[in-house]
DNA sequence: CATTTTTGCACAATCGATGGTGCAATGAAT
DNA sequence: ATTCATTGCACCATCGATTGTGCAAAAATG
């Protein structure tokens, strides 16, 4: 395990070596030298012997004195589903692309942790950073003020910052539209037989709810307070509404609204409790896409919030120099079923 | 957006606002004040001062300091599929609840990214590192060793650190009898009928195929080199690799043992193509587990590695001052089709 | 009261890189 | 041969925290 700890080599020792003095090493290496009139061949040099010796710079020394790292940040609620990982992707992607280090932290949701994640963030003097699905996004915002460290809400809005969300009403408009439709004419499913479950309190689930209320009254004339039945964003809360639901009723709603792949989970753990048949007739739609949810034994219509898009436009307005506080609105894309969409993963080369 | 860009508070400015030395504050507020026998009354007047004022030390000019960043790092492969977002998210915990911070790099299966990657890490003073699933392990190790940088292979192992992995080949066994065992006894597989798709030359790829022979020839008394197909680790190759099986064969073979999840969306994208009846007589077996791909409406039987299992023995080994090369492995699970199973996102806590 | 010990803290060097400023040597212009 | 402009680089303060050392004042000891 350990051989030769050499320290590393610094400007200073490159110095030495070279006969110059430090700031001309430096200028060399950061590439400022022209403006600084060194001698083409004092610069070769001294890039011979810095790639001899494998140096490389101090990144905490130049953040320190630069008060900037080359860092930019991605704030997730969680790592593990495919939506935030997905995110977790692309945004590493696009941050490579620029020449900067990606960096991926999560805060479990919690508020308290948001905050002090993106405190040690601000001391690494991180360069950008995007929030994406705060629950407390205008607490990290008052944060990054502080430190007038740039910063877009993604995925949920704050009010302080710009924000880069879904189109959630639309897409929920969507999403129960096709949920409607799946239903031939003489099965035609009913307005108590759609229930919407999962989400919480937060801009996005209030928005998914306002579209399939909407849509709801519009296809079927008919709509109720009982239909919708928030669980938070856990698995295990939404299966427990699911198994209520089912001692109650006798069966699952034979049309179904997740309001987001964690919550389809929890339906996975009321299935593995019940046999297929009880999903014969079911139709779901599910407010996230995941491939393999894609192709249950049921029809399962999903949506896919344009990822690429949001990051995108994330890094866009984080390039002006004055943003104005909006939300801006990402069209979400309809997935019918059995659909095995290509993801951020097709972009890597594989070397087999 | 922009309000008091009011400059972070210092050591110096609490110095001043306090009538002691820099160098008192500093001790005051990084804990080592008892050892410098600073009054209780001063410390107390500091600690006011501090978060009166939002004091938060600058976590660089620390790290330059005493080149230790408080960091610890997590290089992936990639981010976006279950395996490796369960391992950023128990990762995390882990760090967290060490009082460091953890960060997530991903790497995209490319050597050259890899160590760049982990150079950079290393310019930021990152205090550990766990490698995960590396292309390259020994030529990350190499630049590792050049600064001292502690670190352990996890996933895939390096032959020059530490190494935590699954019992890859008896993880293969367990799948692969599980998958021949599913088939009654009328209508019972041949050995021809069991393919395993996916992987490449990497160590867990070969152990997997090794248990997957072994046991192919123990239970089956047969095998064959055409019933092995790798395919790199893309979904498209692997969709290719299916497509053309079906092509040259009329059907997919009854027994399909796929090498990871990422590899079973090209399934996915296979299945897309087709109608259901073409897999209704199907069996597959996935070194991996999702939840989601445990519903299919086929029987899928997965293994769970475990990763939790496996990052707490990385942190033990880190925890050695000399830690031992050698590999450690780490019992996977079999998981039955239809399972729903807990994971590292059933221990944060929702807010409904 | 004189001396030793302890308490409580200040000083200053240091980590590695950056960038403003200044100055000698060279070449050009008069 | 002077004067002036340009070239090519060295010097030094700085970023914010850590830590070894030193020293006065207070307390303990004789």
């Amino acid at each position: 395990m350990e051989h030769q700890p050499k320290k590393k080599a610094t400007i200073y020792d490159l110095s030495v070596l070279s006969g110059s003095s430090p700031s001309t090493v430096s200028a060399v290496l950061n590439g400022t030298w022209r403006k600084r009139r060194i001698k083409e061949s004092t610069a070769e040099l001294i890039r011979d012997l810095a790639d001899q010796h494998q140096y490389t710079a101090n990144l905490q020394a130049r953040g320190l004195r630069s008060s900037r790292s080359g860092l930019v940040g991605l704030l997730l609620p969680v790592h593990d589903n495919r939506y935030f990982s997905s995110m977790a992707q692309s945004f590493e992607a696009h941050v490579r692309s620029r020449g900067q280090c990606p960096i991926v932290v999560s805060a479990c949701r919690d508020p308290e942790e948001e905050r002090r994640t993106v405190e040690t963030l601000i001391s690494y003097s991180v360069d950008e950073l995007i929030v994406a699905g705060a629950t407390d996004p205008d607490g990290v915002h008052a944060v990054c003020i502080g430190s007038g460290l740039k910063h877009v809400n993604i995925d949920l809005p704050g009010s302080k910052a710009p924000s880069v969300i879904s189109d959630n009403y639309q897409g929920a408009r969507m999403l129960t539209e096709a949920i409607i439709r799946h239903f031939s004419e003489d099965l035609k499913l009913g307005p108590d037989e759609l229930y919407l479950f999962g989400g919480r309190d937060d801009h996005a689930s209030r928005e998914r709810i306002r579209g399939f209320r909407a849509i709801k009254r519009e296809l079927m004339q008919g709509d109720s307070d009982k239909c919708i039945e928030p669980t938070g964003y856990s698995p295990n809360m939404a299966q427990i509404a699911f198994e209520r639901f089912y001692e109650r009723e006798g069966k699952l709603p034979r049309g179904l609204f997740i309001n987001s792949s964690i919550n389809f989970e929890g339906l996975l753990r009321f299935m593995a409790q019940h046999p297929n048949e009880a999903f014969m007739d079911i139709v779901v739609g599910c407010y996230d896409y995941d491939p393999f949810g894609s192709f249950l034994p049921f029809p399962v219509i999903m949506i896919r919030q344009d990822i690429e898009g949001m990051i995108t436009k994330a890094f866009e307005i984080m390039a002006e120099s004055r943003p104005s506080v909006q939300t801006y609105l990402i069209q979400p894309e309809l997935v019918p079923p059995r659909t095995a969409l290509k993801g951020p993963l097709d972009a890597i080369k594989d070397i087999a």
